[in-house]
This record gives C-alpha cells, structure tokens and sequence, in this order.
RNA sequence: GGGCUCGUGGCGCAGUUGGUUUAGCGCGCCUGCCUGUCACGCAGGAGGUCGCGGGUUCAAGUCCCGUCGGGCCCGCCA
C-alpha cells in the first residue's frame, strides 16, 4: 500500500484550551502566517473553526522544523504534535510579595504595582483594562492588559513576585495554548493570496470575488455562512413544529408577463417555447393549499431578471409560507414566530413579539415609504394647509395642482454650510424634487432667504407640527405627493446615517398593513394590482369591487425591519367570482386568462380552501443579523451588478450545435 | 434606458495647472540572519505596456473621444 499521508484530525483549529494541555493533537488547516525566528518557526493554523498556533522547534522534531522552512501562506499542513500551556517567556522583574494581595482579590491594581511595570520601560505601562486569573492558587496568576493586548506570567517565589513576560495570546480563543509539533505533513502548496485571509480588510469588491475561494476562508465570512446555514435550520425546525410540510415545486415553469421579467430557459422539444424560472413559487403553493396539502414551505430559490441593487440579485432566496384556513392574524403569528426563532437562533438577537401594525398610508405620509427604518425619529409633517396661502410660490403653484407641501426637522441642521444645503438639495433631486426650501431656526428668528414670503406665523406652526428647536433646520419639499414622499423620505433616511442617528444594535420589526388592492397607473389609464393577482380583499371593501375599485384594501401585509422589506404576502382570493372580477378589473381578456392561468383557474373551482401565505427574504434577513448593507455580503457566490457570475463568467456563449438543437438564432455578433 | 463614480506592481493608495520622477509610498512577495513571536525584528532585493483603443501635443498616468470592467443610484423590481 501506498504511504498516504494521514488526513486524521482529533481537534479543529479553534477547539484546543489550557485543559487539553499535556495531549496530543492533529490538526489540519491552512497557513495563515509563519513566523520563522532562526531557531524556532510559529504558523498559525486556520480552519473555518479558529486559529490554533503551532511550533516547530528543532529540538522537537528536526524534521518537521526543517519541512516547515518552506511552508508559505495558504499552505495545506497536516500536524501532529502534544498541546502544552505556553510557557512564560522572559523574567522581567520582581516585586514585593505584599502585591500578592491584589492579584487574589479582584481589586484593581494598586499605583505602586503599576509603577513597577512603567519603571521596566514604557512600552509595559498597564491600561485601564487590566484582566487577572489564577492559574494556581496562592502560587500562579495570569495577568492580561486587554487594551494593549499583552499578558504577564506571575509567579511567587519563596519571598517575592516574578513577573515573566507573558505568551498567551488574549485575542485568541485558543491563545493559551499551542502544539508543539513533532510530525508535519505539507498536503498542498499555495500560490501568494492576492489578499491576506483575516478580517477587515480593504480589498475592491470585484477581487474578493474573482477569488471567492480566498475570500470565503475568512473568518467574517465564514461566520456568515454559518449564520445562513443556521437561519435556514432554525427556519425548517420551526416550519415542521408548526406542522408544514417542505414541498419542492417546479424551477422550469411557464412565463407569466405579470410583474418582472421572467429569466427564461429554451425548450429544445418545443422550439420556439420557453420555460421560466420561477420568480416565486406563488402558483405552485396556491395550488398545493388545493392539493389538501393544508400547510406548506419551501426555501426556494427565485429569479427575478430585474436591474440589481445593494439588496437585490437576480436569484435569491425565500422561506416560501402558504397555510390553508388562515387569515391575516394566523399567517402573521406564524411569521413572528418564525422570525423570533431564526433572530434567536441564528443571531442571538432578542426579538420581542407580537410586532407593530403600521397602516399603509400612515406608514407613507409619516416616512415617505413602506419600508420605514423606524430607529429614529425625523418623521415627515403636512404642512399643506398652512402654507395654502402663503406668497412662496412655489409652494402654492404644487398646492393648486393637487400637490402637498411637507417638511422635516433635523436636529443641529441650523450648522449646514450652504455647500451641504445644495448636496442635499442634488440628492432630493435624484427623486425629482425640483429643489428643497430651508428655513433655519435660530435662537429668535427664522433664518433662510425664503422667509420673506411666509407670515411668521405660518412658519412657527410649521416650526411646531415639526418639533423643531431652535438650532435645526426645516426642510421642506412641494410636488406631486410620489415626489413629495421619494424626496422627504430617502432625505430622511439619508440625513439619519449620515448624523448617526440610527442606533445599530437595534432591530424594529413592524408589519405594514391596510395595503390597497389597486393602484391607478396614469400613463396606461387602467388599474394595476397593488400586490399581486391573487391578493384577496378585506370583507367591508369587497362592495367597492364593483363600484370605487381604489378604495378597495387589500389583505395584504409586508413586515419591516430597519428600513428593509424582510417578509411580503396576503389572503388570496379563493373563490372563482372574486378572481373573475378582478381580471375584469384589471382588463385582462378572458382568453389571456385562460392562456396563462387556465390550469390555476380549474383548480379554483375544484374546492379551494381560504388560504394565506407569506414569503421572508432570507437574504435580507441574514444581512440584517450580520449587519451587512450589501446581499452580496451574505451569497456565497453572487453575481455582479450586470448578473455576470464573477468566478464561472456566466452567462456564456453556447456552441452552434447548441443553438441548432434549440432552434434558436441569435440576432447579434459573438 | 439614464445619472454619478472608480480603474496606476499581487493588494491598498499618492502622483499639483501636461514637463527633473528612472512613476513614489505602505502592505505583501523573494533571499539572508535571528529560539518566544502572534502586525515578530533586522539587512538586502525583485516586481509596473498607469484597464483597452484612438486623438491633441515637442512632451500624456495627467487633456479629449470612444470602449471594456467594477460599484452606488434613478427607472425597473406584480
């Protein structure tokens, strides 16, 4: 047999501690960094576990001392060797046995005991925070200056104190100890990384990506990973308490033009036929609540052919939910549950339940959207009626054409330089905003060019409805409310992040609810749906179906967090004459109806029980406990902003074969 | 579809109104020395078609045009 070398490990790398001290231990793992003193040579070892420090001494083992000689980073070793405590390294001085005292009872370290330190050399002088254990009673301490990340190994002697250097290493969990190795195994050899493995560093995204593999190994994203894996478990445990059933459903299915672009896949039976991928199973499961299957779930993947932004890829991920008998109160008590679950579990964040219910149009008129960021305050005020008939025309002129006039107060704005005033003023411009009028509150005036054109009374009820002091200053935006609520609300949020005024340990669930069921799109003069088709309506406005379709409210609800939209879903409608109506609301044509939801229909009138679903966005919720601003952050492999997968290249060009089979031509130059 | 922004050794950056700069600096890398480091230290060294193409100029990393790639945003995302 040949002589393979022994991939056996007995710890990881993070799993060694001063009570393993005096076994031995095999460990494999990847070369962080070799330091190599001319006698000596330290690696520190890495797995996805931790770092653990090896030694390689000669006095050991001369031949794993000299193999080590030409391990570099990223190197793939294989050690074998005894755990040992780490020995205390040089007699740096001796001290009164009287000082004793203060290291047996916990109190903090008296001047004189400091001094002794400083006096040595300046580089010992002890911090604030200074960390004490006992290794042996009345006989051994160790002596750890957390700032400065150093230690000291005490010892007493016969009438005195010794204090050694120390050589453990606080900052790491298995700093205590080390192996000291006597067989080393070098598995595979490295190329240089393009970039250290290790935490917070400032690599372009784009490299990170294009070594993905590199990347992973480092211990943020490593701990991500396991965060998602987590969620994910937390979530399956919680769905199969609560009785759902993990069903898969089709990733080839047909289009459905409704919503956002399908990703399509050719037929090579049916030429000139696409499948679609599936943008959420939402067919599918409805169906299944059809099927008897009373309660399902599914982490499904879905694709969306849609522009991408920090939060968006075009595929992601769903915890898909759909219960059948249930109504709004059951679907959300579910989901909170879910959601304390996966915090708790998998991201050790208390989540308090039942949430906050926010309606719709509240959640708008206070904060511009649907998605507010509720830590911090600056809410959006109407001043529309105040400012009906003051002389600024430009409020006037929006107000007369059936616009509004609202403001924020932010706190300590009245400091803004006019250069900030007019970078604020291009950013609301992004959102249309034809420009932002400012009136600062000083001690005992207003002060803006503007506040000629207001009665001081108009601007003092404004200055109050806002809450504003003296010192901030009042923004104010006038335009067609969308404009109004874009501008004020990203200005908002914009102005919070930037004045720190978000506290980050905080999460703020809150269900949006009261959605509508239509929405009137001007240009196309028709109703679109609010959701999605199948959103069904409360029981008081399913009247105005037939008479006033805009007022009708839907049963839809978004839950919140942070300014994220985390979870998205509503009742359905199950009985076949709501689901007509609302195609005949929405001006699709029968044939349409039955081309595209023909299968979906049938199964409406076989026994549909009432049924509601719900789908949370893992991928946001992973960043949202990882506190990551970027989906990409929390995807092993995502892709690039112009959905090019940055280690495969996809999407690819394919072989004329190929395209012959699918009988597809393509109408540009390769 | 549009706006903004970035692209200089492996990585992160500097490079002034175009010119004394042989394109610098830090990290990393390589060689040698070093038995207690953990951002080891010391000495020496290698490594760049300044994204790509074109133009202006006596002269371009620097100015202009185009193009490719990354990012953020608007539109879009039922």
């Amino acid at each position: 047999m040949s002589q393979e070398p022994s991939l056996k490990r007995t710890h990881y790398c993070g799993d060694l501690r001063l009570s393993d001290a005096g076994t031995t231990a095999q460990l494999n793992g990847w070369v962080r960094r070799r330091r190599d003193h001319g006698g000596v040579i330290f690696v520190d070892l890495r797995d996805r576990t931790g770092i653990t420090q090896v030694v390689f001494d000669p006095q050991i083992d001369e031949k794993a001392h000299a193999l080590a000689d030409a391990v570099r980073s990223e190197f793939v070793l294989h050690v074998s060797g005894t755990v040992r405590e780490r020995a205390p390294g040089e007699l740096l001085f001796t001290a009164d046995a009287a000082f004793q005292a203060e290291l047996s009872n916990g109190t903090p370290l008296s001047s004189e005991f400091r001094a002794l330190f400083s006096d040595l050399d300046t580089k010992y002088t002890l911090s604030g925070d200074i960390h004490v254990d006992v290794r042996e009673n009345d006989k051994r301490w160790l002596l750890t200056d957390v700032e400065n990340n150093r230690t000291y190994d005490i010892t007493r002697e016969a009438d005195s104190l010794s204090v050694y250097q120390g050589t453990v290493n606080p900052e790491l969990a298995t700093g205590e100890i080390e192996v000291a190795v006597d067989s080393l195994n070098i598995l595979n050899t490295a190329k240089t990384p393009p970039f250290p493995v290790e935490d917070d560093i400032e690599v372009a995204e784009d490299i990170r990506m294009r070594y993905r593999f590199v990347d992973l190994r480092r211990p943020e994203m490593q701990k991500t990973l396991e965060m998602r894996h987590k969620a994910a478990l937390a979530a399956r445990n919680y769905m199969n308490e609560q009785g759902f059933l993990e069903i898969e459903t089709p990733i080839l299915m047909n289009s459905t033009p409704e919503g956002a672009r399908d990703v399509l896949v050719p037929s090579r039976h049916y030429p000139g036929r696409f499948y679609a991928l599936p943008q959420s199973p939402q067919q599918f499961k409805q169906i299944l609540m059809m099927s008897g299957v009373d309660r399902y779930f599914q982490i499904a993947r879905c694709f969306r052919d849609e522009d991408t932004r920090a939060d968006r890829q075009l595929e992601f991920t769903q915890l898909d939910i759909e219960m059948s008998f249930a109504g709004v109160d059951d679907v959300l008590e579910v989901t909170e549950g879910l959601m304390k679950r996966i915090f708790e579990d998998a991201g050790e964040i208390p989540v308090q339940t039942p949430f906050l219910r926010l309606p719709y149009y509240e959640s708008m008129a206070r904060f511009g959207n649907d998605k507010p960021d509720t830590r911090f305050g600056m809410e959006l005020t109407d001043l529309s009626d105040v400012m009906a008939d003051c002389d600024f025309q430009v409020f006037t002129r929006a107000l007369s054409t059936g616009g509004q006039v609202k403001g924020i107060a932010v706190p300590g704005g009245a400091d803004f330089s006019r250069k900030d005033i007019d970078d604020l003023t291009e950013f609301v411009a992004t959102y249309r905003a034809k420009g932002l009028a400012w009136v600062k509150v000083m001690e005992d005036e207003f002060s803006s060019g503007i506040v000629k054109f207001f009665k001081t009374e108009q601007l003092e009820i404004a200055q109050k409805r806002m809450g504003a002091k003296s010192g901030d200053i009042m923004f104010f935006v006038a335009d067609r409310p969308k404009v109004v609520a874009d501008a004020l609300g990203n200005l908002r949020l914009h102005l919070g992040r930037k004045l720190n005024m978000i506290d980050e340990t905080q999460y703020n669930f809150l269900w949006i609810v009261d959605y509508p069921l239509f929405e009137w799109n001007e240009e196309a003069n028709r109703y679109e749906p609010f959701h999605h088709l199948f959103t069904g309506a409360t029981e008081e406005t399913l009247p105005l179906l037939d008479t006033d379709p805009g007022k009708v409210q839907s049963q839809h609800y978004d839950l919140v967090c942070n300014g994220y939209e985390i979870c998205s879903g509503s009742v359905r409608i199950h009985q076949w004459d709501i689901q007509q109506k609302i195609f005949d609301i929405l001006n699709i044509k029968p044939e349409d109806v039955k081309n595209r939801f023909g299968y979906f229909i049938d199964a409406l009138e076989y026994g549909t029980p009432p049924h509601a679903g719900i789908a949370p966005g893992l991928d946001r919720i992973v960043m949202l406990m990882r506190n990551e601003e970027n989906i990409r952050e929390v995807i092993a492999f995502p892709k690039s902003q112009q959905g090019l997968c940055p280690l495969t290249h996809a999407p690819s060009n394919v072989t004329e074969e190929q395209l012959e089979e699918l009988s597809i031509r393509v109408d540009i130059d390769i």
